[in-house]
DNA sequence: ATACATGTTGGAGC
DNA sequence: GGCTCCAACATGTA
């Protein structure tokens, strides 16, 4: 379910809720339902992989973390976590993280952090780039502070596509490779968006799952790298390893 | 059918 | 304080 692209589909798929005022609410969850009763949905954002629903002084944060799912206008077997009932239609909300935020979210979020926002800033990605020298480039692509959005499929295509082997340190990469970096992290993540749309996006996977490289088809490294020993899947021969 | 996976948090230990 | 490791959460899929 999550990464940054699959959050904004949903947030496009629950726009039409925008407005509407809650009539109900129940769920699982241990938020202070009761909150939302009666409240209008004013609006629905998203930062990474945060989806953000928003109500007059408060926000509620939905991160689906590995299992989290959801139903529009119909539901699953199991308990919802969250349940918001409109006069037309209903939202479900199944095995994520919920919290209540207070503030206002400009003060929570830096939305020029998001690779699919607006407002992203690749200036001040290379410029945390620049901070963490030491860092593999597996272990800054998953950073939310630097690529909020960014996600393990993501990064393992990224990195397939700018040729760099993910334990390269950031701070032994040629200028042209961090820039591609950043620039590739956005430019994957629409392309993801748009095929998770069409209901391609597994058919567009170069080596995430892959056995065999698409370029040099000798067959593909599968290793737990990182501190966040997250599967990697690259090519030893077509990405440089710069350490 | 047992293990694993598009993720994050908090706590222990060093 | 920072870093790493680990458990916990919870569910569809192979």
């Amino acid at each position: 379910m999550p990464e940054g692209p699959s959050i904004v589909i949903l947030k496009e798929e629950l726009a039409p809720f925008i407005g509407k005022k809650v009539t109900a609410v129940s769920g699982n969850s241990k938020i202070d339902i009761a909150r939302l009763e009666k409240k209008k949905l004013t609006n629905i954002k998203s930062w990474g992989k945060h989806l953000l629903l928003c109500f007059s002084g408060f926000t509620v944060r939905i991160h689906f973390l590995l299992f989290g799912t959801y139903r529009i206008n119909e539901t699953k077997e199991s308990p919802p976590r969250l349940h918001l009932q409109f006069s037309k239609g209903e939202i479900n909300f199944y095995a994520c993280s919920i919290i209540i935020i207070d503030e206002p979210l400009d003060e929570r979020y830096d939305w020029s952090r998001d690779v699919l926002s607006k407002a992203w800033d690749p200036k001040k990605a290379m410029a945390s780039l620049n901070e963490i020298p030491q860092t593999l480039v597996c272990d800054a692509l998953l950073d939310q502070d630097i690529f909020a959005g960014a996600g393990n499929i993501i990064k393992n295509e990224v990195l397939f596509r700018i040729k760099v082997h993910p334990a390269s340190k950031v701070g032994k990469l040629p200028l042209k490779q961090k820039k591609d970096l950043i620039k590739e992290a956005v430019k994957y993540s629409f392309d993801f968006l748009e095929w998770k749309k069409a209901y391609v996006l597994k058919k567009h996977w170069k080596v995430h799952t892959k056995k065999t490289c698409p370029r040099c088809h000798i067959p593909l490294k599968k290793e737990y790298l990182g501190k966040t020993h997250r599967r990697t899947f690259f090519c030893e021969n077509c990405q440089v390893l710069y350490k």
